[in-house]
DNA sequence: CGTTAGCACTCAACTCGAACGAGTGCTAAC
DNA sequence: GTTAGCACTCGTTCGAGTTGAGTGCTAACG
């Protein structure tokens, strides 16, 4: 239906259209390597292309625009090598490993809660120590060589791990195993149960264990806690509502500050007052990105000792009672809450 | 160091702003129902107000708008009475109770993870039907009242409940019980666990068990799972970096759209083809508020069946290459991890 | 005959100045 | 102490003029 010119120009100028969002005139497209005819030549091919309703013309003298049916074509027309950037394969491979912890989960799900109710950015910082230790350990056997590794922390939350049952392992030897640990585990903190295990009870299961080796390596990976402080932040681009972050680009070095997490680790922790509700207005905050920002952030604790943090972030003209209201609230519930857990 | 009457229209002031993000005049505060004095007053009270570093004038014959210093008075004599809406209450409530599967918990971070990797909104569309089934239960007793109901399910998942034994309740008689429950449920899809109790295994339990009723109602929390079609959706203000979209008023339907539930699974299935990736181009879609949007779709499928559709929606003006690619990778890994799970 | 240079034409975007009006500060009267 | 009145300021709006990117058409070129 369209000739190898016509294919050839029509993507060029969807092309360039995705790229910059504006009508694409003849000269911009005689300009680019891939194609070598004068501007006059392409008007000509637009022309046609138009006429055939590939192509939209905003107004007389501007350039031209791609029609749905000019997408269309291009879709289907597509060639099929998607190259996906290394950076982006990279994130989406860590989805797929990544192994975040109930409490984690939680702290992440509560991020999205807030940013959606308060319609600000949300930021959660995790607890420095979170004094979760082991309360119980458990292998739930499957049909196969595989296993469930369950642990069971003080607060109440239930962690999984998956592993691989070495062959030869016989059943009451996994329970040797797990009674072992549980003997020698129960209430020592999560983050140092890794240590423990490789260290003190090494020697002991060496002992009473046939293949020692094998078992070590599965459950090395049930293990690998690194418990390091961790941000959570949701509905960055709700910046976006506000009219005084209209234009773009007042905005841009706000959201490349929210990327940064060590800055904003320490503008939390800066802003966090030891227990209450704490608000930073414009340059309170130790950073010129927020110059135009207000910050609010509540404590939550467990007798008298702060476990984390939660900020809003929103601009200077707040609607401050109302985010107060509910940084009050949530901060009373989550104490509230950790106390049942820790009992 | 603030007049009664200062305060008042400060805080008049401050309001009005946060409301309606433009400069305010003596006139309207003056109209207010809360202060009755003539605008002349007010005006003069305002350039007190701006002497004292308060307020300040964008120009000089705009009206005022707070300082950060105005703004700093107005959070520290904030009227401690943060009411918060009911709506809002319910929503954070529903936090707190909410309790997502391993499954769904997995959906809800996919689509995280691609809004963030692509900048558009993701969509994501749960399996109809999940052909979970369980594959093991397990109760775990904490040294108090409580247990943890564990439930691995034949996808490998593990789902986890907080359950509370009834008094009374002897160690031998838990055991029967879970023993019970085993033999018998195994094998049963996950969403009829609950029916499946209360009418076929209840007779029998109520032969062996002495304290059957309180039992029952412990159990009744733990298999409470509706397992409805979910829809999982993320980066909805990403549409706002987009130029076309920077004024509001083109977003607001789109926005409006997303929070429909309803409609937006029908468009979701709609727009999905049976396999492979689909691309609904403007008007393609069934509604008018995604005239200026594209839709791509992907399914993730096991053995032909498809178990679940996955979106991004972007402006017609989309880099369709990177997404398509994108989109390619991520349905193919879940189709695999999938049939790792299902092995 | 396909391609290209040249040129007249179109029309959004920008610029400038005038008119408008929201809001102020000041003064005088109540 | 409060308020009405009024001159003044200055951003916003609107229309006219200008600019320039881009087109369509025609004629010349290889």
């Amino acid at each position: 239906m369209l000739t190898e010119r016509q294919q050839m120009i029509l993507n060029a100028i969807v092309d360039d259209y995705i790229r910059s969002a504006e009508p694409v005139g003849s000269r911009s497209i005689s300009k680019r390597g891939d194609v070598n005819y004068s501007p006059a030549t392409i008007r000509n091919e637009m022309a046609d292309l138009e006429e055939l309703g590939f192509l939209e013309q905003p107004h007389t003298s501007a350039g031209r625009i791609p029609s749905n049916k000019g997408y269309r074509y291009y879709v289907d027309h597509l060639t099929p090598v998607h190259s996906v950037k290394p950076a982006e394969v990279k994130e989406l491979k860590r989805f797929f490993t990544e192994q975040l912890s109930a409490a984690e989960q939680m702290m992440q799900h509560a991020a999205m809660v807030l940013s959606h109710v308060t319609n600000y950015t949300s930021i959660l910082l995790g607890p420095e120590v979170f004094h979760t230790s082991l309360r119980h350990f458990q292998l739930l056997p499957l049909e196969d060589q595989s296993a469930i590794a369950i642990m069971v922390t003080s607060t109440g939350q239930v962690e999984n791990r998956k592993i691989r049952i070495p062959d030869h392992v016989s059943a009451s030897e996994l329970e040797q195993t797990v009674n072992l640990l549980n003997s020698r585990l129960i209430g020592v903190p999560l983050y140092k149960l890794k240590t423990r295990i490789f260290s003190e009870i090494s020697e002991e299961m060496q002992r009473h264990l046939e293949h020692y080796e094998e078992m070590m390596t599965a459950l090395d990976g049930a293990f690998g806690q690194e418990q390091e402080q961790k941000i959570f932040l949701s509905g960055a681009t709700n910046m976006l509502i506000q009219p005084e972050f209209r234009d773009m680009d007042k905005v841009k070095s706000i959201l490349d500050l929210l990327e940064e997490t060590p800055t904003l680790t320490r503008l939390m922790t800066e802003a966090a007052a030891p227990q209450g509700i704490q608000v930073r207005i414009g340059a309170e905050n130790a950073h010129e990105a927020f110059e135009n920002c207000s910050l609010i952030t509540a404590t939550y604790e467990l007798d008298g000792e702060s476990l984390g943090t939660i900020g809003i972030l929103g601009p200077t003209r707040m609607e401050y009672g109302r985010v107060i209201g509910i940084l009050n609230m949530l901060s009373h519930d989550m104490t509230r809450i950790l106390k049942q857990w820790y009992r």
